[in-house]
DNA sequence: ATTTGATTGGAACGTATGTTTCAAACAACT
DNA sequence: AGTTGTTTGAAACATACGTTCCAATCAAAT
């Protein structure tokens, strides 16, 4: 049913590129499939509807964050000691970059794809992803909270979206800017040295 | 010819709010026109197409933007004594938020589209605003640099970019985030209130 | 070997889009 | 008043889209 080379998955890679790539309204179902080399009509048959397909990509990549974001949470939530700042962001950033492992790319084509869910105000998208994903939202504010007690909720609430900012922008566009910095400074950053100067900045500004 | 209510006016205030509100796909000429109150053929008539009509707007916000730039980066310029950190970064948050004087919501209409452009992979857009304000990001440099001498060249690039992401994300979606906050701490976030916050969180981040 | 249910292929449907056409209305100037 | 160039209006155009239909094919179980 779930074989790598099934159709429902030819069709989910070909849409989760194309769909970070150009967009959804700009991305058609006849790219799609024949990208996928299969017949336009299996994704109304597999997924039912354009917009079913689009959730079915948000799900997939999902499934392989949370398992990461569960055994990381875990793992700051049985410590006795509170955390580091920096290790809470750690938390929500290194099952993000994990996903390298897996796909060549994923990280940027996860974060693009998220930026574009954002900019979405049609918004089922995000109403999706905030009922699927929010609880991750208050474990993350309650590590914080738990590493810099004196900061109040409701900072806390706006420096968590000024760092999410950050986080898509950098990532989404990563390849983009690490070949800029390569050809401005002579110096290859790779993903992971990258994350470590991103964590910097936004620990940095959470302990403002 | 430019008066206040002329059909080119007209269609370009419809355009803009159009185009942050739901994205450049997702509206159509029909519904630009009709907001506009103004015949389906002429934006054909006076712009050309609907990518030209794309650019118009970003041509239109970018001219009131860059007098404001301009006088600022000029002011910090022709200082003798060093800038702080916070007042480089106010100088380029500033005029985005003097919109709001000119138009109502106008500073998230205009993020949104800027975070719209971004998300266009298409590229058109991105290339167009490149080439116009890319001046800005290297004067932006020049006094970061004054202002904090011993970061290196490489490092400010990179906070240069976290912080970029930081602005167009949270400015993008701040109607929804002052709204949430609101509700959530009974406590209201005007855009200035917003805007000090941010520029608290990014001067600690680029001093990290 | 036959039957049954799931999947694929090719074609068509209805609709919405950006663009074009061309006549009517308007404005400015002689 | 008449002419000329610009702007509007209503309709049509070609195209691309998501979706649906139904016959052909396939896979597995009897």
């Amino acid at each position: 049913m779930n074989n790598k080379n099934s159709t429902k998955d030819k069709i989910l890679d070909a849409a989760e590129t194309l769909f970070a790539e150009r967009g959804f309204a700009e991305t058609s179902l006849r790219m799609i499939t024949s990208r996928a080399d299969v017949n336009l009509a299996s994704v109304n048959y597999h997924f039912g509807s354009k917009k079913a397909l689009i959730q079915a990509v948000f799900d997939r990549f999902f499934q392989h964050l949370s398992t990461g974001f569960n055994s990381r949470f875990e793992q700051l939530e049985k410590q006795e000691i509170p955390p580091k700042v920096e290790e809470v962001i750690a938390a929500l950033l290194g099952p993000i970059l994990d996903i390298d492992n897996v796909r060549t790319h994923g990280t940027s084509i996860f974060m693009r794809l998220l930026g574009r869910a954002y900019a979405e105000t049609q918004g089922h998208l995000r109403r999706f992803m905030l009922e699927k994903y929010g609880y991750l939202l208050s474990r993350f504010n309650k590590q914080i909270h738990r590493a810099y007690p004196t900061l109040p909720m409701e900072q806390l609430f706006w420096r968590l979206h000024f760092m999410l900012g950050s986080m898509v922008f950098t990532l989404a566009g990563s390849q983009a800017l690490q070949e800029i910095a390569e050809a401005d400074f002579k110096e290859v950053v790779d993903t992971k040295a990258l994350a470590g100067k991103l964590i910097n900045f936004l620990a940095a500004g959470m302990k403002a």
